[in-house]
DNA sequence: TATACTGGTTCATTATTTGAACCGGTGGTT
DNA sequence: AACCACCGGTTCAAATAATGAACCAGTATA
């Protein structure tokens, strides 16, 4: 590991709950030597990448992370990398992925991408509307979204959109809890008769979700090793869409390793 | 120099107009040796603070500064609050409003918030870098700065951005003394032709300007009214904003009160 | 085929990082 | 006051990592 990868290692100490650390803590959480730490900081201060709080000397993060940010942010947009995601996700478990987005109070199916393996497939229009409570994107959102939004939702009207459509408040709010514990959404011909859904949230850098990844497949080819594959496949590729735009789980989401 | 410092300096060759760099551009860029730039760039991709383009294999910022900025805010939280602000002023004035940053010897323009009252209006860009001595921002906060700093800018080459752009160290050093005077900076056509700017810094905890707040007009527009409306709306956001990012103006900095 | 690029790699030389010990300052105990 | 533990920061010989000219392999251009 060379001297930069050990600089900027020291970063990845800050989070949401530490957001300014002493040398001192700082050589404790490293394990390395109190001297590199300070010279490692200074030169990250120097660049503008961390710097020192007024009242005591320990340090935080500094502006140039921002501007850095910012051009991130114009160089590559949500769209182009899910893209790629989207792609590799579907070539992975032969399904048709897509990806939704919170917009307002409204989920929006924004981008998806179609496996070659199979002639029948589940097809979909970007840009459509995706109700929350019938979706499995929907869940996935719901499950982890502000608890504001979730009441919004679910004290409007809610439609049926099969027979299979759970419609009930109560009996949704139970679903979530499940899907909170598993971090993963299901839909059993929820919204369209025949699918089959899986979805996991998207995060971004606030912790709340932004949107939903999903795999939606004929219910026929449901057979055990894809309902092996697909959720483990969809985790993985969530983690690192939810990671590639920026944003982070929050504590206590499963995370792929664990299950 | 150290070795952590080289490696984040190639970090800045990226801007709005490069967002992807190849090697041996940024061998050139830099003017360090290729198999150095290489190696530093392995690592920083391994960091997550860059990541290779599909296409060809040329460098684009990575996912990692957006978690760290979104860090940054959690601990410093003035783009979030800058918002608001930018927001309310665009809104009073009925133009163009911008806050810039020092980071280093540069200052960053970072967000900014228009008026719908006008079609035509003062566009720029986030992470745009601003010139010192030919912007209103930079003035305002070279009056207030550390002289240390204000000699180092003054000492660099100043370029000439339009027909009126003032280049002459001892012209803008009797520019600073007014703008410390009354506590606003104005350029008029100095940056960009037709565009007339005011300018009031924002301080930080230690009572030196941490970037500008700055309302940028087409001349055209500057009437009477707007001339008296501007820097009292201007001087009533920079305090509020100084104040609510938790920094402090100077004794002797001319508050709104008085003038 | 020859040329000039590209991204990536090698390895002896060189310069930088490393870390135990040290400094001066501060806040709490005895 | 004296003591102690801790803090951020500094020193310098020893050890380790960075350096850079030359070299590959691949790919457009001519």
């Amino acid at each position: 590991m060379g001297t930069v990868s050990k600089a900027l290692s020291l970063l990845t100490h800050f989070s949401h709950d530490r957001t300014e650390i002493g040398l001192s803590d700082l050589t404790r959480l490293s394990g390395m030597n109190k001297a590199t730490v300070f010279r490692m900081m200074s030169e990250l201060q120097q660049s503008g990448f961390v710097e020192q709080a007024g009242n005591d000397r320990s340090y935080r993060l500094g502006p140039q992370v921002l501007r850095l940010a910012s051009l991130r942010e114009a160089a590559v947009p949500i769209l182009s990398v899910s893209r790629q995601v989207l792609r590799d996700l579907s070539d992975e478990v032969g399904e048709t992925s897509h990806l939704s987005l919170v917009q307002g109070m409204q989920l929006n199916s924004l981008s998806h991408a179609y496996s070659p393996r199979h002639a029948t497939k589940v097809m979909l229009e970007d840009a459509e509307v995706l109700a929350f409570h019938a979706t499995a994107s929907g869940l996935a959102v719901l499950a982890h979204a502000d608890t504001a939004l979730t009441d919004a939702i679910l004290a409007m009207p809610l439609s049926s959109h099969t027979a299979e459509t759970v419609t009930k408040p109560d009996a949704i709010r139970a679903q979530l809890d499940k899907v909170r514990a598993c971090g993963m959404a299901e839909s059993i011909g929820g919204f369209e008769a025949e699918v089959h859904s899986h979805a996991v949230p998207i995060f971004g850098p606030d912790c709340l979700p932004i949107g939903a990844l999903a795999v939606a497949a004929p219910m026929s080819r449901m057979s055990a090793a894809q309902l092996d594959l697909i959720p483990a496949a969809l985790r993985r590729a969530g983690t690192d869409l939810t990671q590639r735009t920026g944003g982070m789980a929050p504590t206590g989401y499963p995370s792929a390793a664990e299950t």
